[in-house]
DNA sequence: AGATTTTTCTATATCGATTTAGTTTAGTCA
DNA sequence: TGACTAAACTAAATCGATATAGAAAAATCT
């Protein structure tokens, strides 16, 4: 059934397949073949069979420019991340977690770093206007994100580490990080303990409000002490978390509890304990949280949550490209929820 | 000197600004502004400062997809990475400094995982085949790395994070091993001991081979042993390495140093030793290498070299720039030399 | 059989940038 | 003054994919 004279034009061998290749294989209009591979319901069934045979056999991809011109669509989804020290380990997790998750999408993912020093709503606008990216993750999120309410409010596509105060309005997934400031004071609480330190960065961030507030309910119900870490940025370098922890643990000693929530800042602390002759799982305990399981390997007398950031990043990749898909669809929203030790 | 009808049609207010759009308003055509906004020498003077003054002021910015399908230039560049569980915190480096060096030029960074189950020369194969971007950066490389060996017939830019048989031929950037080794080695020798265990992944990488070549060089000449690890992963997960240490630190228990080439595995390492009741700085000691300072704020009796992975990335992103611009151009190379300490 | 609809395809225009070839204008020289 | 050159543009084609409108062929109806 051929239709058009074949275009027998010899084509240099290194080129990579186009639809015009497929198009003078088979004698049929380049549009058709679009057609044809969009599954399109004006495109014969013996013809789409045809097409995509060819498809499969000279290994026709479709060219992202091409496509990215023609439809707006950029089929790339960034991850805006911070360089903060102590997220390095969440973070890489939450890297390849993702990217292993849009491996077989149509989806690259880019990064797009930021200072911790600068405006974070920087790059965020520099994706939207610049239209790099159909979408943009990012974690960090504070109760009243600023971020949150300007791509809300322009209705680009983007999902969240991390709840806000509109949480019910956009995708996101989330560790339950109420929970388990409520779980670590209760384990902790059990072994005995009556004065907890708790060691969090400074009150923006919504993760450390949450741990904040799960814990405060169980010291209330518990009826013990809670002391928050304060003078010091616990997501910073650990020489810093060290000295400060050793600075609060010396200036109270009455302090026979510690919450840390990640493996950089546990360890630190575990420094700070060692500095001052205090024996872990003797005259205090330390219950900390961490994306790759390893202080209780290291150290059976810590308590440890794992927070499986993989989750995280493969939930966070459907939630994206669902929000691109429409804005009409419910946002994605996953909670992870840990349970009780023990 | 208006020699156009000055398209008035009136823009849509929310379409970002095309050539076109500094077309209408400058009376010029779409060439032209092209041309000048490149700096053509067919253009202008007074020309191109106007062109470029519209530009500024309606904050143009070239349509990727645009640029990409005409010149085929796709102006990103992939770091492909392992998911493997140690490199983390080195992967984690690398990727935010790679991503900020290449914050203020037209380069996005994406990122192409694998599998450490899969074979490396896919990903490598599928950015080339589908021409997803102009250059590859890659680590863990072998001595006859097959991916370095591929591009370099096809003449496809990439760098690598380590060197290779081949290293005068391309770009890299590699932290000398050999070095660590050899410095290892005689700190350890230095502090008396005798009997040494090199902690190492199977040797296969060529920094593994570099470590070893220079501990087994130092170790001649201090005139004591050397055991390399045997029977597991130094970079698999913490407990498998934990295991292996231990078993091996039991076997034989004249071994009094220890050489890591992680933080990780370091970790694990003191967990073994504290499990067999030995005591780091007094009858054994470790030495180790770290993307991040952290082991010697932890534990002032490991004695540990920091390897500057933010270095790295740097120079790699004007490596894999370098490389796009011209296979002319010489190769990009570097080599972070630690320097004995005490 | 003739008109009408349905099916299936083709032709054309378009996204935004750049390249090549060609045109206009001004300036130079004999 | 008229031919020639250089400077500074514009016109048209192109990269690859897709959306829209229109055309041809086949099938259905009266």
């Amino acid at each position: 059934m051929i239709r058009q004279v074949l275009d027998l034009t010899p084509e240099l061998p290194g080129a990579k397949p186009t639809l015009k290749t497929i198009s003078r294989l088979s004698g049929l209009a380049v549009p058709t073949v679009s057609r044809a591979l969009s599954d399109a319901p004006d495109i014969g069934a013996e013809t789409k069979k045809l097409v995509r045979r060819i498809a499969d056999e000279i290994g026709y991809v479709p060219n992202r420019a091409g496509v990215r011109l023609r439809t707006g669509r950029t089929n790339v989804i960034s991850l805006v991340l911070s360089t903060e020290h102590d997220m390095m380990n969440h973070t890489a997790r939450l890297i390849s977690s993702l990217a292993g998750a849009l491996r077989d999408t149509p989806y690259h993912l880019i990064m797009t770093p930021y200072f911790p020093s600068e405006d974070p709503m920087k790059p965020i606008r520099y994706i939207v206007e610049t239209g790099s990216a159909d979408a943009v993750i990012f974690n960090q999120t504070q109760p009243r994100d600023p971020r949150v309410a300007w791509l809300m409010e322009r209705g680009f596509p983007f999902a969240t580490h991390g709840r806000t105060d509109w949480a019910d309005r956009h995708a996101w997934f989330d560790y339950d990080n109420t929970a388990f400031g409520r779980i670590a004071v209760n384990e902790l609480a059990r072994r005995g303990r009556r004065h907890i330190l708790l060691v969090l960065p400074p009150m923006l961030q919504n993760y450390a409000l949450n741990i904040l507030d799960g814990a405060q309910t169980a010291v209330l119900a518990q009826g013990i002490r809670l002391t928050l870490s304060d003078g010091f940025d616990s997501d910073g370098a650990s020489d810093v978390v060290r000295q400060g922890a050793r600075a609060m643990l010396a200036a109270d000693p009455s302090i026979d509890g510690l919450i840390c929530s990640s493996t950089a800042s546990a360890m630190a602390a575990v420094g700070a304990l060692e500095s001052l002759q205090r024996r872990l799982g003797d005259d205090i305990d330390l219950f900390a949280k961490e994306a790759i399981p390893f202080l209780g390997l290291f150290r059976p007398q810590i308590m440890a949550l794992n927070e499986d950031v993989s989750q995280a990043g493969e939930f966070l990749a459907r939630a994206a490209m669902q929000a691109i898909r429409g804005p009409d669809l419910p946002p994605l929203q996953g909670l992870d929820v840990p349970h009780d030790i023990g």
